[in-house]
DNA sequence: GCAAAGCTAGATTTTAGAATATAGATTTAT
DNA sequence: ATAAATCTATATTCTAAAATCTAGCTTTGC
């Protein structure tokens, strides 16, 4: 590997590189409460072999973004996640009228699509924490105007 | 007034007719959980000429839903509000491009449009609690497939 | 006329849920 | 090899927000 490659890959910020320790020192919280950000579906980490949790840069973010909810606008984590529900995942990937009709994330809206069991055939062998809906949707950012731009563009 | 007017005004689920005691006692909480409701900004009552709360119907079942948000889905006050930010009224109300530039409503979802102080002349004329925006905002009902229909709609 | 209900404003209490701690097993890193 | 960190699961603590109460005044309705 090269320098180039390795400038790439330390600039990759899906890249997994923090051990929950780290991240939870970076984000301000304790690593328990990660654990429950994780629990309500708030946040997916990437997991190692032996199913230790490693966050990105942009898992971080994401954390951060939780985090004003939370303190600066008054959510309880419930709420974040029934906002995060609000994303039309069926526009974002493609869904056919059978997907949608067959998709309980099509059907709900009390949790967000990543916490669905029952996905349709466009979601099921694709890696929640890589999947546009689940990257895009960070709640502290205007929610409000990312809507608007994905029902736009459809 | 005839047999078939009465009957309408009976039927009118819009008239304010609750004082608002009887209105908390329908909706099983205290006059003080429906005045910090209002203050919240989750439900806009009428007022008759000394300021005296009238709650009708409809009102009465918005508040069924606030309450079906908080006991059976967990949210607190503050992400009921942040649900109701989501309406995109300016779409709803048909603002124009100088209405979107100039409005507050347009530009912030911390707070629900009819929050939100300084008005566009689309709605500066407009008394909130008649506007389809908030009467159709009920955050129990399917937000989601709510803001669907208005997006596909424009 | 007066008791009951409503008004605003502010203080107080309660409680659910956010956060923390504990325990015993496993993995990692030096 | 062993100390530090992480894992899951459960129990406990703490706090902020939801709800209630108080006070002084006004309106309503019998």
């Amino acid at each position: 590997m090269n320098v180039i490659d390795i400038k790439k890959r330390l600039s990759d910020k899906t890249r997994p590189v923090f051990a929950i320790g780290v991240a939870a020192d970076l984000v301000g919280v304790s690593v328990h409460t990660l654990r429950m950000y994780e629990t309500e579906g708030l946040i997916i980490p990437q997991r190692t072999k032996s199913k230790r949790r490693l966050y990105s840069q942009k898992d971080i973010e994401r954390l951060q973004c939780i985090r004003v909810m939370i303190e600066d606008r008054g959510f309880n984590l419930a709420g974040i996640k029934g906002m995060m529900s609000m994303a039309p995942c069926w526009e974002i990937k493609g869904c056919s009228e059978e997907d949608r009709a067959t998709c309980d994330a099509y059907k709900s809206s009390l949790e967000p699509c990543w916490m669905v069991k029952s996905k349709t055939s466009a979601c099921q062998d694709e890696t929640c924490s890589e999947c546009p809906v689940y990257r895009d949707v960070t709640t502290c950012h205007n929610m409000k105007s990312y809507l608007q731009e994905h029902w736009k563009n459809t």
